[in-house]
DNA sequence: GTCTATATAGGGATAGAC
DNA sequence: GTCTATCCCTATATAGAC
């Protein structure tokens, strides 16, 4: 089973404006669908059928239908990496909070339907996890929920802090296409002056 | 196809401790499996494992799979109706969000596996809304969407709310059982809390 | 790199016995 | 009200031709 590319998901930057692989095209046109009818009620003939050829075709750049939606994952984990490592988990007292999250927003913008696909396929995703996935478990989701339940926090900072969380996913993923009308810039700065407002009287500067 | 209790999927309150009828114990499994593992990963040979009885005993109580969905979304209607109609939607300037949003708080707490199955399901639930459920849409989403698109609104306001509206979620469905040892009052208080300093600079009181 | 053809399994749904 | 048996369809995945 000869592979193209490599496994990672990501060809990475080879630069220029290169015609888009065949594994990239069905990785977009998965995303598209995974997002608007979920990653199970998506068949491979769907996705094949959109690319002009057959369902077969897919099995020669992905071992399977898993593999796709791990590839998207991987996707997702390029970029929380860098957002992340910047942030030294120990101190997150502080106006640390504030800098990783105004990094999250940043991301989010960025990559915005990633995030939108991961919200929608949690269930699937989950899963994915569980079964296998080995590499490191550097989750958003998985690092927010131990940050929340670190004992050395007051139950109110930890509930200040998911509200946060909240407040940056609401407007940025859980609300649709509402605020397509507002700029991008103007979009992230609202949010964080949001999370701003809200981490204020826990983590005063 | 004979059916023996109601088609609301609520059977109502007919009072005292009674047995639950096979009908709900069926939805009650399946709220279970289907927040754990995502409606279509469940089969209605897995919930009737549970249950003790074979697959086709479900047929009984329910006409399609889709049904048993449906009718725990008929469950969150109930007592979503309750809430939203306390508030007029026409004057969501100055302090009726901050009503809305507290009521919205108060019935999450009450019903959260509800609010968690819904969101963990929504790509599912957004279908059976396209395919039919005729009923009135006085969904939660659908109401939020539609006062986030308000064009009477300024942006900052319209972010903001939808701020707040992620403020709730976060802590309350998104974050799983991290709060579990929070006494709910607490876990309302602090949360109301946020979302009062979140609209304090859009609808001053 | 994409095709056709096919194997195989599992799920939703129906009919009818008890 | 629950069961057995069965139908039918769709989906994933494989084998092998071009």
């Amino acid at each position: 089973m000869v592979k193209p590319t490599s496994e990672t998901g990501l060809s990475g930057p080879e630069g220029g404006a290169e015609q888009e692989s065949t594994r990239e095209r069905i990785l977009d046109i998965a995303m598209e669908l995974f997002t608007e009818q979920g990653y199970e009620k998506t068949s491979l003939r769907q996705i094949a059928e959109r690319l002009g050829f057959s369902k077969a075709a897919i099995y020669y750049h992905f071992a399977s239908k898993d593999e796709i939606l791990l590839a998207l994952h991987m996707r997702l984990h390029e970029f929380g990496r860098g957002a992340l490592s910047t942030v030294d988990l120990g101190d997150l007292r502080s106006g640390a909070w504030l800098e990783l999250l105004n990094g999250l927003v940043e991301q989010i913008l960025r990559h915005r339907s990633l995030f939108v696909l991961h919200e929608r396929n949690r269930a699937a995703l989950e899963q994915l996890h569980r079964q296998g996935h080995d590499a490191e478990h550097e989750d958003l989701d998985i690092l927010f929920r131990q940050v929340l339940a670190n004992p050395a926090l007051s139950a109110r900072e930890r509930v200040r802090l998911a509200c946060t969380f909240g407040a940056v996913m609401g407007p940025l993923v859980l609300s649709g296409e509402v605020f397509a009308d507002i700029p991008t810039d103007q979009l992230g700065a609202l949010v964080r002056e949001a999370a701003h407002d809200l981490l204020l009287p826990v983590a005063p500067v």
